[in-house]
Parts: structure tokens; sequence; C-alpha cells
DNA sequence: CGCAGAATCTTTACACTGTAAAGATAACAA
DNA sequence: TTGTTATCTTTACAGTGTAAAGATTCTGCG
């Protein structure tokens, strides 16, 4: 019975830990990360301005909590796609769902990449980035022909940061819009399911099929 | 004798707009864009919190004038790094050339990317990027064994966003220190002049050469 | 039960920020 | 000289994050 709802209007909230990260995440996906803010934030939970200082010990701690999620949801898309195929196909669907998240989730992606704003050595940070990592490593490995636990050889980890740097690189320019005049694709979507995927054939899966 | 100085402490600066401009350009060198202010930009050019705005009309005109200095020093280098060697050096050098812009000038690479803080119809802004641009599009269209002039194919428009893409990443990603764990190299001048180039030559010009 | 002590949230306060509006000063043109 | 205009300052306001101190509720222990 630990579900005493928001209705509870006094000193003790209940669980205004969660609800404060669930309104910081809802702020963060209708403004984006420059329209985000605290005391906003504290307003949509209904509680004082200084209230999320209080848990989260600043704007940082609060943020850090939201990018560790945005890393888990990254870790679940990247295992999925590297799930199924030859160890090429599976690479090439992880570096898509790469920046699917981040035209799906633009806020949080940004803010994962801001280490001014995060707090790097909080665990559940630090473990959430580690599963994402471990999900595209695995599939390098698997192209490698090395086994699971081994370190990658140099090639592999130029490739893995090869395909982490192109994905990444896509994403930022695409949420920043500035694809749109070379490619005049139309909505993100499009340009996401077919030129991306174009891009990765023409520099990777010709080489490595 | 335009050269008024700044020692006049009167109400006409004379050329307030340029000094404006290198204590803006300085400060983001200094702190970051994440520690600029309009204020302290003021305060270092000695003059009243109020008159950056008066000038560029608010904090988005004066950055987007120093977006444009980056444009144009990165165009330079771009086309620096075009000149010499075969189409597929050219590329490749040109990815090196981006990456190293961004590590010299971490502020404003940062700043040229962030759309929500820049007057994108900025005649200085449009005409620096499109300076930039064209550096890399005359290497495809050269690598394509198009003409000059040309609209770039569909294959070469991936090529020209898939390297524009790796090394943006990568730049990113170097930034955010991101990389330190993975490839645990020293500095960053270290990972730029090899690691790097090791992943073009895996990525791309083995495929182009 | 009663009641310290701790946990939780609020209040207050302060030093910042960007910028709109109105005032002061200097350059300039007639 | 005198009016006009451009340039910069002053003032003011609505925001921001957060430190410090106060109010309230929960909790554990006698």
């Amino acid at each position: 019975m630990n579900e005493k709802k928001t209705a509870q209007r006094g000193y003790h909230h209940g669980d205004l830990r969660d609800t404060l990260i669930k309104a910081a995440d809802a702020l963060l996906a209708e403004r984006g990360l420059e329209g985000f803010t605290l005391r906003e934030t504290a307003r949509r939970a209904g509680v004082s301005p200084a209230a999320p200082s209080h848990h989260f010990g600043g704007t940082a701690g609060l943020l850090t909590e939201i990018a560790a999620l945005g890393y888990q949801e990254l870790a679940n898309r990247l295992t999925l796609a590297g799930e199924t195929g030859t160890a090429a196909d599976r690479l090439k669907a992880q570096g898509v769902a790469y920046v699917r998240f981040a035209v799906d989730f633009p806020g949080r992606f940004h803010l994962m990449f801001r280490h001014d704003l995060l707090l790097r050595d909080q665990p559940s940070l630090e473990q959430a980035t580690g599963r994402a990592w471990d999900a595209l490593e695995k599939t390098v490995l698997a192209i490698r022909g090395q086994s699971d636990g081994a370190e990658l050889d140099a090639e592999g980890e130029a490739m893995l940061i090869g395909i982490w740097s192109t994905a990444h690189g896509f994403a930022h320019l695409t949420l920043d819009k500035k694809l749109a005049r070379i490619a005049d694709c139309g909505s993100d979507d499009e340009m996401l399911d077919s030129l991306f995927p174009t891009i990765i054939d023409t520099l990777w899966v010709k080489k490595l099929g």
C-alpha cells in the first residue's frame, strides 16, 4: 500500500521522487532540453520550487536520472535490434535503432550527451550506459569472430567507434535539421527509413558481407 | 582613422560591434557555450548590460555572428584539406580537419549546431555555411567522377552525408569524453591523429581507393 | 501511549539571467 | 546654431537555480 496518490496535500507526498522524474521527463519531451526548467517541473508536480533540489541535490541530479532512463530505453532497443539476422544485418539494425531512438526522444537524447548537465559517476547512469554499450560491442565481437567476453581487437574497436560515430552524427544532424536542404526528403521518418540505411550500406555492409 | 580604441569612455564606443563579437568569442573559448552569458560579454567589453541587445537584437543575433565566424574558419580548413592528394585522400583529410576544428573550437562548434540559439536565415550565417558545405561537396563530386557544378547523384549524396555524419559524431563523442573509456588513448590530439584516420580507413577509404 | 529525532517539504532570500522601455549623450546635417 | 538621429545607459521586470532556515509529518523507541 505504497500508493498514497498525489491527492494527499500534506508535507509528505509519498512518492514525490518518482513523480518529479515523470514530470521532468514529460517536460523534456514537450519543450526539449532547452525548454526544461526545474521550477516548471516542481510546478507540474504541485510542489514548491525547492523540492526537487532537496530530493536530487540539484538540477544535475534529476537530469541524471532521466538520462539513465534514456540509456535504459536505448539499451532495450539496441538489444532487440541485435537479435536477428547476420552479424552485419544486426549492426545495421542497431544503427537504425540508435537514430530512431534519437528521433523518438530528442530531449532525452540531447541530455544523454551533455556531460556538463549530468553526474557522470552516478551508478544508475553508469549501469544503463554500460548496458547500451554492451549491446553494440556484442555485435561487433560477432563480426570480428571473437568470443563474447573478449576484448575487442584494434579493427573491431575502430568499427565500433565508427558505427557509433556515424549513427550519432546522423542523429544529431537530423535533429538539427541540417540534412533537410541536401536530401530533400520529407519527414524525419522517411529520412531515417530510407536514407540512413543507404548510408550504412554504402559505408559498411558491402565491406562486411 | 576608424580606430578610436576602447579607451574612449563615452557614449559612443566607435566599433562596439566588433568589440562585442571578439569578447563573446573569447568568452565562448574560455567557458564554453554553457558558460556563455550576454551580460558577461558586455562586462568584458566595458559597456552596459543592455548594449549587446541593442546591436544584435538579442543573444541569438550575437551568437549567430560567432557561428558565422566558425563556419568561415571551418570552410577555410576544409578547403585547405581538399587541395592535395587523390580524391579519396582529400575526403579523408577533410574528415580529419572537421574533427580537428571541433577540438580546437569546442564552443564555436557546439554553437554552430544549436539551431535554437541561432538566427537561421541570417545572410552571414547562410553564406559561411554554404562555403563549408561546398568544400565537402566538391570532393565527393570528384570521387563520383561528376563535373564540378553538377548535382550529386544518389550514391554521392549518401557518401557526403555519411562522411559528414561520421566526422560529426566522432567530434561530438570526443568532446563529450565518451570515447575515453573505450579507446584508452591519452589526449584528444592522439585520438584524433591516430584513431580517427583508422576509422576512416576501416570504413571508407578501402572502398574508394 | 508519548515523544524525541529524523525525514520531508515549504518559505524566504539572494545572486544571477535576458531584455523591454525610457532616458542621456554624442555625432551629424542643415 | 539647432534639430535629428544613432548610440549607449539606466531602470525595471519576470524569470532562473539553490542555499538556509522554518514548518510539518512520519518513525522508532522508551
